[in-house]
DNA sequence: CTATGATAGTCGCATCTGCAACTATCTAAA
DNA sequence: TTTAGATAGTTGCAGATGCGACTATCATAG
């Protein structure tokens, strides 16, 4: 049986309210806030690069490094399934990275209900320009552990999406099907 | 479910936007977006303990969590601090928790800007049934994972948080300093 | 063909939350 | 003492985002 790796019984019991009788919950191991502490540390250590230096959001980036990494044109609804995000929030999304002209949608006329999105040349030279950048920013996060260690985080990471139907069920990445 | 593409329709990928020469970005490979799809999961999953079944949202959950651990009283900025919270959102927290009398506060008469918060007994009730709730649930999540694996992925979290200063430095838990 | 239901995308609304200004208070230095 | 700066906490405001309603379109059953 797996040993959770929390409630740690270390706390002070001092003063008066040692009424306390059932199990404590220490926030600084309990996996699930340390996950979301860790995530907003991370992401405000990125948004450097992707907000101040080219005026993005995180929606916005999300859908360019979609449209960047599969290097083909594809829904809105697609890119919303792929990164977990609100429909409605890529679609607001789409709309201001295509005021900035840094995407472009056609009309599909096989199913007339959906738009096939593509960057623009334009929003293709700054994802070219952002996608180093942010890369370096992992990396420098990342450093703080080993070559094995990181491959290890990767894979128990990996495990753990695995676990919570949170990643593509094959590997067909280059076909429509992102899980 | 996105559709194959028809080629007959939209620009060729191969022919125009062969001019991708750059390193390529795999969101799914990407640890900042995975850390962050991952975070909202968990949380999502947990939400249905605290919040639908309690009525607290996260913000309130982490005011209850860091009174009942260190359980002792502590001030709203003290809170603020250990869990990276902006201090106007535990001040909300904190307003909410007292309309329903699951927290109370007293005057610091060494200093009367802050003010000393304490669970009240109808807190601490609620809190010790919600404790053990979410601890299963944690158990849940991380049982895709061996015993060491666990003991792993908590060690590599832990370097990482280190490496950007998220933790307390000292073991003083039972003093002020939490980070 | 028509009707029913599903899907793509948009938009209004409500909520959440960070920012910054503000009050009150404490500290320290002139 | 007076004054300037720092800190605890609150609140107005604005931006972001999820939810649900809505339109338009597609698919399927009768």
């Amino acid at each position: 049986m797996p040993k959770a790796p929390s409630s740690e019984v270390r706390a002070p019991l001092r003063g008066e309210n040692a009424s306390q009788t059932g199990p404590r919950l220490d926030l600084f191991k309990f996996v699930p806030f340390r996950l979301n502490r860790l995530a907003a540390e991370v992401s405000a250590a990125l948004s450097s690069e992707y907000q101040e230096r080219y005026g993005l959001d995180i929606p916005e980036w999300r859908v360019l490094a979609t449209l960047g990494f599969r290097n083909q044109a594809c829904s809105a609804q697609y890119i919303a399934h792929c990164t977990r995000t609100h429909k409605s929030t890529i679609s607001r999304a789409v709309t201001a990275l295509m005021t900035r002209q840094l995407v472009e949608r056609v009309e599909n006329k096989d199913d007339r209900r959906e738009f096939t999105l593509r960057m623009t040349r334009k929003g293709r030279a700054l994802y070219e320009r952002l996608i180093p950048r942010l890369l370096r920013k992992e990396r420098e996060i990342m450093l703080c552990l080993s070559a094995k260690e990181q491959t290890d985080f990767a894979r128990l990471l990996g495990k753990i999406e695995s676990s919570l139907g949170l990643v593509r069920t094959n590997e067909r990445a280059d076909e429509g099907e992102c899980y």
